[in-house]
DNA sequence: AAAAATTACAACCGCCTTCAT
DNA sequence: GATGAAGGCGGTTGTAATTTT
């Protein structure tokens, strides 16, 4: 057992309750000189009279930066219902579908808010979600393709645009081997495929996720007309610690617009990829 | 206006996992 | 492989703020 963490808890001196100001601004103050990390040095060596799993936690759920305060959209409370249901109470998983949530903030927001209106099937611990929880445990990846077929198909149901059908199921997808890449291309609708680059319509934040657990992007362009949300996604994925890796092209870069209504639909961004793949609690 | 109920949020606790030795 | 330290996670609690009665 952590004997020591037990101990220095209980040690006579070592403050709990709220954080006060003064506290967070020696902690934050510590944190952007040393980085966060290595907990156990902090209250030694910054002079605070907390243990290190409390600097941790206050530094995890509140004063690190690019945290979203405040409520939860429609659409955040429909990602965390929707992985809820799939993960079960993962919310550090949850979390990482909402990078400017904690996991604390999206637990909480579960527990006053959404739980009440979750369905009875699915309070009831139905058997997809056991499937899905198997599933996890046995084939993260095909997990993770899963899930993404059915954050698409989630998004589709909030947006229906005319698209074929896709005509699988979470419950299939387990069981089905690695699709090719060109079947891997179908998973984002909103993505057009073309020689290499594809081209990411204004889409719903939710689609690109699905889009993000797509392996057979490296290497791939991509463009984004009016994504700002998908920008500042990226960038957080990248802050937050995760690899998924991008490289900024210059406007300059593209080839000459052909004709005004060609320049207006230049995008607004070009992407490639190093990795696709971005880091994911397993 | 006051009391009760509800909500939102911060923080703690204990268990688990990972990693170094 | 066993052990201990450290960090991470989910469950739970405490409390202030807000809403309802």
């Amino acid at each position: 057992m952590n004997r020591s963490s037990l101990d220095f808890d209980n040690i006579v001196g070592v403050k709990k309750g709220p954080w006060t100001p003064e506290e967070d601004l020696i902690l934050f103050a510590y944190v952007q000189e040393h980085g966060p990390g290595n907990w156990r040095s902090v209250p030694a060596n910054s002079g605070l009279m907390r243990c290190s799993k409390s600097c941790r936690l206050r530094w995890t759920n509140y004063l690190r930066p690019g945290i979203k305060r405040g409520n939860f959209t429609e659409q955040e409370d429909k990602v965390i219902v929707h992985l809820q249901a799939l993960l079960g109470n993962r919310w550090a998983a949850i979390a990482s579908y909402l990078p400017e949530r904690t996991d604390n903030d999206i637990k909480n927001h579960w527990n006053t808010n959404l739980k009440k209106s979750k369905r009875p099937r699915e309070a009831e611990g139905g058997e997809g979600r056991g499937q899905w929880e198997r599933c996890l445990q046995t084939d993260l990846h095909k997990a993770k393709k899963a899930l993404c077929e059915a954050l698409a198909m989630e998004a589709t149901a909030v947006a229906p645009q005319d698209h074929s059908s896709r005509g699988s199921s979470t419950s299939d997808a387990s069981a089905s081997p690695s699709p090719s890449p060109a079947a891997e291309k179908g998973v984002c609708p909103e993505v057009e495929w073309g020689s290499g680059i594809c081209q990411l319509k204004p889409t719903p934040i939710i689609l690109f996720e699905s889009w993000l657990f797509d392996d057979s992007l490296d290497g791939v362009e991509i463009e984004v007309k009016e994504g700002a949300r998908v920008r500042d996604l990226f960038r957080r994925r990248r802050e937050e610690g995760g690899t998924l890796l991008y490289h900024r092209h210059p406007q300059s870069a593209l080839p000459p617009a052909s004709s005004p209504a060609d320049a207006a639909k230049r995008p607004d961004l070009r992407l490639s990829f190093s990795s696709s793949r971005y880091s994911y609690r397993e």
